[in-house]
DNA sequence: GTCTATAGCAGGATAGAC
DNA sequence: GTCTATCCTGCTATAGAC
């Protein structure tokens, strides 16, 4: 069992810090070096335990990225449960995506991490990018069109709920990425008090643009 | 001037090409000689031109991006002339910005070049950052924050204006970097059709973001 | 100004000792 | 399983011929 455990706190070692490296600089800019040192292993250990360096780079969204995603997944689902009370529905479901994405159960480091791993695929996808889709992206969207469908009295048409759902995920991800400009921009820091306002922001306007689509307006 | 002629041909090659390469692979993605032969010049003629690769980099920005979000903004100030007139001021001013930015006078290949290097640099800022927020994001997110102030029955707070123009631009800016999600699940191309109805749809939605604002709310 | 040739170093991957 | 030593290919940058 020692020698069991002991590969296993290796290869989460590497995981770790490939994930922080991987999100930091791409996958292009790291060297496997400079994974295996943060690692405390040996150059050989990667290919050893994952093959080649484009494996581990899988290897963190399949271990590291989606477990995070889901944890985000079941905080919102937990605060959708516990706030749907007295609000506009669709309201209390910005909020509470919002408030799992921006202010969740990820600490500030991981939520960073997260978000620019992500934001790398977006903008060039690899094979990594199927497993977000699948495991992130797909679901979600579909939980969210299906609430709205649910919220609206007359029927709204899938495209419209589809495109609906992506206004509402658009802000948050913008929100969450962009955050060098919207600091530099309004000279503050995404401490706890601002990410509050800027939850409560995304909240009333998403809740509002929805709320346009049940007066019966097309697209 | 035959000698001039050619050395600014062979610079402007190495611009084009350098433009394209870094877009999709990012800066460490690419080697100096992918550059230097798609632009068909010898290997050391970035490095007699421009000094480094880094130094290519920054001039890519300065003189190819910033060029080209100047013409983008400009389409959108005639668009926001033309429009003004019947529908509600913000609608058309959000109808203007996203057809400026997804629809607008950029070709499609430059459009996604231009989307690219800007999304690599909100997640991985580097010295280009500056540029960009100094010659692109400040002046657009002011200029919005000044129409929506005009736009409104009372005072809004310099806050709130400036989370609606985020709230704003990042919905488009969404639209227009997270394309391979939004064609995977909706199944549809980023055709002429699809771009004017998410435009339409991003307008609307918008407006009535904002409209929620002026009945008075908070944040 | 343009090119070839090469310096000088860093990259990923692996063979083989332990 | 782990490590060292090393292969080989790639890189950026530059020196020097033309």
């Amino acid at each position: 069992m020692k020698n069991k455990s002991r590969e296993e706190d290796a290869q989460d070692r590497i995981l770790d810090a490939a994930e922080i490296l991987f999100a930091q600089k791409g996958f292009a800019g790291v060297a496997v070096r400079e994974i295996t040192s943060a690692a405390r292993v040996n150059v050989a250990a990667v290919n050893y335990h994952f093959g080649s360096k484009k494996a581990l780079y899988l290897e963190v969204f399949r271990q590291r990225w989606v477990a995070r995603v889901k944890r985000v997944q079941q905080f919102f689902l937990a605060r959708l449960e516990a706030a749907e009370k007295d609000d506009h529905p669709e309201k209390v479901f910005a909020r509470a995506l919002a408030e799992a994405i921006l202010a969740g159960p990820l600490k500030e480091e991981e939520r960073l991490r997260h978000a620019q791993l992500i934001g790398r695929e977006m903008i060039q996808p690899t094979e990594a990018f199927a497993l977000v889709m699948e495991h992130a992206f797909k679901p979600m969207i579909d939980l969210c069109v299906d609430y709205f469908a649910k919220t609206r009295p007359q029927d709204s048409g899938k495209l419209t709920l589809t495109l609906d759902s992506f206004s509402l995920f658009g802000m948050i991800i913008y929100f969450n990425l962009a955050r060098p400009v919207i600091s530099h921009v309004t000279g503050r820091a995404y401490d706890k008090e601002f990410t509050e306002q800027i939850v409560e922001h995304i909240a009333t306007f998403a809740a509002n643009g929805l709320a346009g689509r049940r007066a019966g307006e097309k697209t």
